[in-house]
DNA sequence: TAACAACTTGACCGGGCGGTCCGTTTAGCC
DNA sequence: GGCTAAACGGACCGCCCGGTCAAGTTGTTA
């Protein structure tokens, strides 16, 4: 990856553009499945072009989703210092559902797994919604069972769930994030029935380094 | 299918039961990756056979999942006499994120549109689970602006977010039961944001036949 | 403008997939 | 036991995928 190094010749960077572009599109279409042959078709560019941008197609998804994941740790960031954090926290979990039409958590897991640059991105996301949740909670805007990881893992059930009707109208992941938030902000009828994941946030990840 | 046919040879029928657990199991593990391949090995015969019992990989995996979608409307149509309304839909929700791991609605969707029998088992599953939401309802066991369809496409949510953590302890997705759940009983801070999605099920389903 | 390095390209490769086919085996019946 | 139809199995086919490469093109710099 030359991004540190001399910069792009025009063209080039005229096709890395274009290609993250398709890439974003195709893998929001048909997700892991999009095929880089049809990127490059959509972006107008050749295969091989392809990969001399990226090595690998994981490469690729990993420089996408890249972007959607330090955007949205911006944007937690932010809202970490808002006068109302449980309102704060429902605004994080409503950009986080709108911006990742299909570009959910799973990706995070296959292409994070791989990529060195992603699982740091995503280790410093999950950091700052820790910090929102912790707020959330002292305020006393959540319940105080569940952990930051419990809402990372919720995070994108709204979109999974509103996924599964074929002619979803375009906002009816809102309709079952209200639903899991109201999830959030029940005290629950007695104790959660398991442990919550170990919160240190899939750690075998992060030993050998 | 030569199910209703002529009683199969007895080493057929063996083969067959060997044939669906091994599919069962691989495609609870690999998801609809599995190869048809891998699972003729796993049953210990040969890749032919396996077409002459199914003649399409999707006529395999919706034999898989039929067994799975008649044994919850059977599970859901004894429920829906129970004494408590609200226990009987939670225990159901238990018993259908139990008895799928990973075999989850996707399947439902990606399998349900090309078998003509299992679109029609689904649509008994989800009649008798509507059942069963509107007698929750009429006891106020859970809120009133929720229809049988949310809950259905919530039902395999907990597997899902579950099934993100790594080295899951085996019944972690009931912590996300009980949340979703907490947000069915909830009444909710004001309206729930999106009309609910057409009732009728994923009508143009069945509308040309 | 000349010359070079950066860049592009599509034919090509190996591999795995779903699905087919036919020579071989075997269960069931007399 | 012998016969037949049913069932078996694995070599084989065509396809598509991610990834490579050598030959051609183009931006840049002096």
């Amino acid at each position: 990856m030359a991004t540190a190094d001399r910069p792009l010749r025009a063209d080039a960077a005229r096709n890395r553009a274009a290609l993250l572009a398709a890439a974003e599109a195709e893998f929001a279409e048909r997700g892991l499945e999009a095929s880089v042959a049809e990127i490059a078709r959509r972006a107008g560019i050749g295969k091989g072009t392809v990969f001399r941008h990226f090595p690998t197609k994981d490469d690729l998804l990993a420089a996408v989703v890249l972007d959607r994941v330090d955007g949205l740790t911006a944007l937690a960031s932010r809202l970490s210092t808002a006068d109302d954090p449980g309102a704060a926290l429902l605004e994080f979990l409503d950009a986080a559902a709108s911006r990742q039409q299909q570009l959910d958590l799973s990706f995070l897991r296959e292409a994070g797994e791989v990529n060195d640059r992603l699982g740091a991105s995503r280790a410093r996301l999950f950091e700052q919604v820790v910090l929102l949740v912790d707020r959330a909670q002292a305020a006393g805007a959540i319940r105080s069972d569940v952990t930051g990881l419990d809402v990372i893992l919720l995070m994108c059930a709204p979109n999974h769930v509103a996924g599964f009707v074929p002619g979803a109208p375009p906002g009816l992941w809102r309709r079952y994030l209200a639903i899991i938030f109201d999830g959030l902000r029940s005290p629950g009828s007695g104790p959660l029935p398991q442990p919550p994941p170990d919160p240190v946030g899939h750690p075998e990840r992060f030993r050998s380094s």
